[in-house]
DNA sequence: CGCATTTGACCCGCGC
DNA sequence: GCGCGGGTCAAATGCG
């Protein structure tokens, strides 16, 4: 990010604060905590993905193999038990960690350095309780044949016709990520209508929208819009028994550096402007409020309990099955956890800039994990990949 | 004009 | 071969 953007970037966040909404740079502490916060970068050897533009230091490792995590509030004001945080830059076991019932159907192999799409990626972690997704029903739409590399898809540019495209795309047997995280109560106002997600820092288009068999709840069908060629694209749908959490699945790779930062405020500036219209259609109004719902994920949860310190960062990560209740602060827990003091600095000051006098819960919780499709695998093949 | 979402149509893979 | 279901396209529409 050059100075230029780093300003706009400012600027928009000043318009943010004042403006009181914390969304954006709520959004922005989640990715970017999320980015430094992995002890590796594990550049995909087929699509490795160059450096996030951000102002930071190269990536610190934080040596930190075990954090106990005392009691705290989930997303919903639960509390959960302390839990225990394992991470490791090793790669996940991936058969023996996993559990998990019943969480993603027809899913295969991963590589263990396939990354992208500005997820946490090596955040491998292992711990308590909890299910999946709420108790987990993240099925996903079946898997294809083909043989193809999973990394073939991420890097072609697509000069296909639509048709040949679309025929490569259902059959591929693309790496799949999927992502579960809270996802903000559905609002009556918005009715059935699209998913309420939360901004992960690219610049997402959506195209399509179906009902899913079995699922009261329709699935989002979003492509980054930062770059034309890229084939990255997401599924967003809720869980089927967990209509609090979100299920992100990530298929492709973005091609492209991380969006600029301009762009993601851009496309917020535009739904942020018309959140505070006075008056618009009821169509279109309905649709900003949508999306600055997505800005506003449950990533907030103004929180009084457990923050002593100004900026926690929650994040529930899953991996093997199981669910790692991260709480990061900016302070002893976000080195432990990787995360670049210079970052924490940053994200600490914009919130301090915009709500100085109330601490501010950032609520990421995620649980992250990774699949490919396997055709003919009848039984859940979970693989957990760490991100 | 550019960019966004919505939504019906269309295409394709798969199972029967 | 046919129907179903999932995924994508593209026209329509709206806003700044």
């Amino acid at each position: 990010m050059d100075m230029m953007e780093e300003e706009a970037a400012n600027a928009a966040t000043a318009q943010a604060a004042a403006a009181g909404d914390l969304a954006d740079v709520v959004a922005r502490a989640n990715a970017r905590a999320f980015l430094v916060s992995t002890p590796h970068h594990h550049p995909s050897p087929l699509h490795p993905l160059p450096p996030p533009p951000m102002p930071q230091a190269p990536h610190q490792y934080y040596p930190a193999p075990q954090i106990t995590i005392p009691y705290h509030h989930h997303h919903h004001g639960e509390l959960r038990r302390p839990t225990t945080i394992a991470y490791t830059d090793a790669p996940v076991p991936f058969e023996t960690a996993g559990p998990p019932s019943t969480v993603v159907d027809s899913y295969h192999h991963l590589t263990p350095g396939d990354a992208g799409y500005g997820m946490p990626r090596p955040l491998a972690l292992q711990i308590s309780q909890h299910a999946l997704c709420g108790g987990g029903d993240v099925v996903m739409g079946g898997g294809g044949a083909g043989a193809a590399d999973d990394g073939e898809e991420a890097i072609r540019i697509s000069p296909l016709t639509p048709s040949a495209h679309h025929q490569m795309m259902k059959r591929k047997n693309e790496v799949k990520k999927v992502v579960c995280i809270p996802a903000p109560p559905a609002t009556s106002s918005r009715g059935g209508g699209g998913e309420v997600i939360p901004s992960d820092l690219w610049a997402w288009r959506k195209y399509g929208q179906k009902p899913i068999k079995g699922s009261p709840y329709p699935r989002g069908y979003y492509r980054c819009s930062s770059s034309k060629g890229c084939m990255a694209r997401k599924q967003v749908e809720r869980s089927r028994s967990d209509p609090n959490m979100l299920v992100i699945t990530y298929a492709a790779e973005h091609n492209h550096p991380w969006p600029m930062q301009r762009n993601v405020l851009a496309g917020y500036a535009r739904s942020h402007h018309s959140t505070h219209a006075t008056a618009s259609s009821s169509r279109h109004k309905q649709q900003q409020q949508q999306q600055t719902n997505q800005l506003q994920p449950a990533l907030i949860t103004s929180s009084s309990s457990s923050s002593s310190s100004p900026f926690n960062l929650y994040a529930d990560v899953v991996l093997g099955g199981q669910q790692a209740n991260m709480m990061m602060t900016t302070e002893g827990a976000g080195a432990g956890l990787g995360i670049q003091p210079s970052a924490a600095d940053e994200v600490f000051a914009e919130l301090e800039e915009l709500e100085p006098d109330n601490p501010t819960m950032i609520n990421a919780n995620m649980q992250v994990y990774s699949t490919t499709s396997r055709p003919g695998v009848s039984s859940y093949d979970h693989q957990w990949h760490k991100f």
